[in-house]
DNA sequence: GCACCAATCTGAACGACGTCAAGATTATCT
DNA sequence: AGATAATCTTGACGTCGTTCAGATTGGTGC
C-alpha cells in the first residue's frame, strides 16, 4: 500500500518533512486538491496523523512548502521557454504559452500555489527577486528594446502576468473547446489568445 | 413576504432556500470564505444542520446558488459601466475597471464564483447567452468598428476576460501597493495596467 | 560507554464538519 | 375530514485539523 520509501520504518523517519511534501504532491496529482488532507498525507507517508506537526506548524505551512516547490518548477519552465527562440517577438508569446502549459499539466499544484497566495494576499517574494516574474519583466524589456520607463515596464509585466494567470485558470473550461478545435489544437488556441491581447487596449492605438 | 429574520420561527420556514442563500452571503461578507460551512449557514438561518438538504442536494449546490447571484450582480455592474461613456475607447477600459472593482468589493463572493467554476471546469452558461461575457464581446465589437472576424472577436473577448480575471484575483496583492501609491490610487493603477496590456502582444506591432 | 536532553513519533481525545436515516410536524389536496 | 407529500429535527457516522501526554530515539557532554 504505502509506496513511501519504506523498508522497516524505524521510529524516526529520517527526513519526514521531505517525505510529507512528496506525499502531498503525490496525492495532489493522483486524487486532486479535494483529497489533500493532512491526515491523508500522513497516511501516505506511513506516519501518524500528529507527526507532521513536528515539521510544520499548520496544514497551511505544509501547503506553503508544496507551493514553494511549484513556483520553483515554474521558474525552470519559463527559463527553458525563454531560451527557446532568438526572435524577441515570438519569445514573449512562448513565455505565455509555457506558463499556461505548466498550469495545464500541473493543475492541482497550480491551484495550491494560488490558493496560498490569495490567502496571504501576496505572491511569494522569491518571484520578484530572481524568479518567474523576473523572466517576464526581462523579456518584455528586451522586447521593447530597452527604452521603456521603469514604471511602464512594471505595468506591462503585471498586465502580462495577470493575463497569463487568467488564461491558466480557464484553459480547461469547456466553453473554449470548440474554438480550440477550430484553431487546430490547444497550443494554437493559446498563441491566438495571447496575440489578441492588445486588441482592446489603448496602447495598440497609441503606438 | 414577511421578513426572513424569524419571530417565533414556525416549524415550516416559508422560504428557506432564499433564507439559506442570504445567510450564506452574510457569512461570506462578515467572516470570509473559510467560515462558510453548511452548518454555519443553517445556524445563521435559525434551522437545524440537516434542513438545507431538503432544498439543496449538496453544499456545492448551495454555493452554486450563491455564485449564480454573484454572476447576475456582475452583469448589472458591467451594464452600468458600459453605459457610462460614449467614447468607445474609454468604454473598454471602464468595463475592465468595473469588473475588477466588483471583485475587490465582493472578494469572498468572487472567490466562490470562480471556485465553483473551476470545480466544474466551465463558466456558467448564462454568461455566454446574455450575461457579462456578452457585454465584453459587444463592447469590443463596437470598439473595432464592426469589421472583425467572428473568431477574432471571440479570441479578443477571451483575452480581455482572462486579463480582467487575473487582475481581479491579484488586485489586493501586497506587491502592487507601492505602484498603486505612485500612480495615485487603485483606480489609476487599474487603468494603467489595462492600457499596458497590448505592450507584449504581437497585435500591437501588426496593427 | 553512559546519562541526560531535546527532537521525534504515537495514541487518544476534542470540537467542527458534511451527510444521512428515522421520526416528528405541518401544508396541501381530495 | 383524512391521507399524502413536503418540510424540519434529532441523532448518528466517518472524516477532518489540532492538541496533549507519553513513548522512543539521536546526539551531546562526561
Amino acid at each position: 500500500m504505502s509506496t513511501a520509501t519504506a523498508e522497516s520504518r524505524p521510529y524516526h523517519h529520517g527526513d519526514l518533512s521531505r517525505a510529507l511534501v512528496d506525499a502531498a504532491r503525490k496525492i495532489l496529482e493522483n486524487e486532486g486538491p479535494a483529497a489533500l488532507s493532512l491526515r491523508a498525507v500522513a497516511r501516505e507517508a506511513g506516519v501518524s496523523p500528529a507527526a507532521p506537526y513536528h515539521h510544520f506548524k499548520d496544514k497551511a505551512e505544509l501547503l506553503e512548502a508544496v507551493a514553494h516547490e511549484g513556483w520553483h518548477e515554474l521558474d525552470v519552465a519559463l527559463s527553458t521557454a525563454r531560451a527557446s527562440t532568438q526572435d524577441s517577438r515570438v519569445r514573449m508569446t512562448n513565455l505565455g504559452v509555457a506558463y499556461v502549459c505548466f498550469a495545464r499539466d500541473n493543475p492541482a499544484l497550480y491551484r495550491v500555489m494560488y490558493d496560498r497566495s490569495r490567502d496571504k494576499d501576496a505572491l511569494p517574494d522569491q518571484l520578484k527577486d530572481d524568479g518567474a516574474y523576473c523572466q517576464v519583466r526581462n523579456t518584455i524589456n528586451e522586447n521593447a528594446g530597452g527604452h521603456v520607463t521603469e514604471i511602464d515596464l512594471e505595468l506591462a509585466t503585471i498586465a502580462a502576468w495577470c493575463a497569463g494567470h487568467g488564461l491558466a485558470e480557464m484553459i480547461g473550461f469547456k466553453q473554449f473547446a470548440p474554438l480550440k478545435e477550430l484553431l487546430g489544437g490547444e497550443e494554437a488556441f493559446l498563441r491566438a489568445v495571447f496575440e489578441h491581447l492588445g486588441m482592446f487596449a489603448k496602447f495598440a492605438d497609441q503606438d
